[in-house]
DNA sequence: CGTCATATGTTGCAGTCAACAACAAATCTC
DNA sequence: GAGATTTGTTGTTGACTGCAACATATGACG
């Protein structure tokens, strides 16, 4: 791969190119000449090359109803880039081959049973994906470069799962972690692209937390928000600290099962509702310290926070406003996710792509 | 400013000399060619046309012991390209005039009593400064985008001291908190370079702290850790919380006179000793959510908390290891830095160098 | 319905750049 | 002192983007 001279300069523009259609869907030459700050002749040649490559389609133009003549619509192939798209919690593993533009190709899943390799789901699952220019996966927990160096939902410490999924299916992986994929999915293909400091909270069996600054992942950032410590000396923790959040909640039992607590809540079950008020205020101080070190503008209650988020907002507010400057705290939105279950997988994708799209020839 | 194009290419290359002559001091052609991938003949070109131009000076390099002819070496022009940095501390300013290549060319220090302006004393430091490319002043606080949000040591909340500088220097000023400066200066002139998450611990009349990623600040990141709360309805603070770190802290009232109380501690003064272990503590706990939240492999000691960690470093470490996850403390190094006060000065001059090289002609 | 204005695609040319290869220079080794 | 070795220099080449002139396709207007 040439690092310098002209070709490469040509490389960049290529893939500047394709890098504005995969983000913001066909546009015409004209926008893209505007877009790329590259001259008219410039795009042409260079949606020619792709063209002749299979890369992108070039059609007629919708009419743009003013005077002119109307421009050509160039708009991606899906198929011509794949990223195969692996989300692995404890009870299922989901696939998705997603095609350039963000389109979801192919969708599959695979039910796992107790004592079931997610290793081999994502062999099953990714058989036909060999076409795929890469192939990501998301993992809930705290992921170090291809190391999974714990997951409470898992059950791993330092697995190395990027070797594994090697051995079994003959190709690279990437591996990121569950919280950061939905985080950079929700920023990149949901509703939170305004945002330019995006936290994601991914409720599963754990509690992993997500951040995205100005739409790139922060590496090595996948935040353990389940062992922030809010109650020191509080109860023990399967990870051997004690009062770690997710220890704390434990406690409630309904990571499980939260529609339950909070149907019990509405109906006036004042032990649930309290729980769920104790439960709030635990998160929110574990939030306080997430945001004083991370300056989020952006939180996203990911899961089954999500449910606990709708139910108790009161008091995981005033948690947060109790243990926040004012100046963190009032540019602070809190939000929840709109992609659903899609975000991670959507978030694996983009990771995959900004890597190919980065080396693209 | 051209973005695209050859003559792009080619102003990006001497960006690209300039910035490797910058960080890794005098090098030959030869290295050059080396480190960035580029012909022999290209370098020639580019270091001619930055020769002419005054950005750079070859002499006959040393004799290098082996066969061939030699190469001719290369350095950079301090007086090039300059930087204006300033320092603002509560009791006095600090000015350095810093070169290409990392040179402190002058340096001067204005002290201030109660009631003075920082913005007067900068004026007066930096009149000779003109011919600075750029002007960056550090600042200890929560810092966005100019505007100090939170200064617990300045005691100012929302002051927009960008505008104010503009006003009085009748230039443009680049505002960045002191931690974060101290931490870049650590990192590029100090001997923290290998670290790749890089917190330093600012200790002046507040606690902050700053974060490099791979050499570069994260911006929006001056992180408050004074004001992480580690005792939950706590001692009141200034900045209407309760139990944040400085407010527990401020009990102990060393942050003005550490000395004495480590010396009275080594004396034997039960009460001091106590004084420092429960500090230790609470910092710890305050760092366990920190390094939580950031990752981090490596921690600077800086100001007076660098007495602190050299005189309760048991307590600090075992706090952190109650409230932080093995593979986070593991890979985790605890240090003192080893710029001194002039850390940051260095890290606010590297801020101008990274902007001024990137726009670079 | 035809002319003009407008916006866009197309084509050929010019300017610039980095790579390459052949050559020159300067040093070390034997 | 001859050959090996490393590096600087020079002229050439291929490639790329920008530019300007031209061609094309539409809407507006009388």
């Amino acid at each position: 791969m040439a690092r310098t001279g002209t070709e490469e300069l040509r490389r960049r523009n290529r893939a500047a190119l394709l890098d504005q259609l995969h983000r913001h869907g066909p546009q015409t030459r004209a926008e893209l000449t505007e877009a790329l700050g590259l001259n008219r002749s410039t795009i042409a040649t260079l949606a020619v090359d792709l063209s002749e490559s299979g890369h992108l389609q070039e059609t007629t133009g919708r009419p743009t109803g003013s005077a002119g003549r109307p421009s050509t619509l160039v708009e991606c192939v899906p198929e011509a880039v794949t990223v195969a798209a692996v989300e692995v919690r404890a009870d299922r593993v989901r696939f998705g081959l997603v095609g350039l533009g963000g389109e979801v190709l192919e969708r599959s899943e695979v039910v796992l049973v107790e004592g079931d390799d997610p290793v081999e789901a994502v062999k099953k699952l990714t058989g036909e994906a060999a076409a795929a220019v890469d192939a990501v996966a998301a993992v809930p927990g705290l992921v170090d470069s291809g190391i999974v160096a714990h997951s409470t939902e898992l059950g791993w410490a330092g697995r190395d799962f990027a070797a594994d999924l090697v051995r079994a299916t003959g190709r690279e992986w990437q591996v990121v972690d569950t919280a950061t994929a939905a985080a950079v999915g929700e920023w990149s293909r949901g509703d939170a692209h305004e945002a330019t400091r995006l936290l994601y909270l991914h409720g599963g069996r754990g509690l992993t937390a997500g951040l995205v600054v100005e739409g790139r992942a922060q590496r090595g950032g996948s935040i353990q928000l389940g062992h922030i410590v809010v109650e020191p000396g509080g109860r023990e923790c399967a990870c051997g600290l004690r009062g770690c959040l997710e220890a704390e909640m434990e406690a409630f039992g309904y990571a499980e099962d939260i529609e339950h607590a909070t149907a019990a809540a509405s109906m006036g079950d004042a032990t649930a509702r309290d729980g769920l008020r104790r439960s709030g205020e635990d998160l929110g101080r574990a939030l306080g310290a997430v945001v004083t070190a991370t300056g989020p503008d952006e939180i996203l209650f990911g899961g089954w926070l999500r449910e606990l988020y709708l139910s108790a907002a009161a008091p995981v507010r005033s948690a947060i406003a109790e243990t926040t400057l004012p100046h963190l705290r009032s540019r602070l939105r809190l939000r929840t996710p709109v992609l659903g279950d899609e975000g991670a997988l959507m978030g694996a994708a983009e990771t995959g792509f900004a890597a190919a799209l980065d080396q693209m020839c």
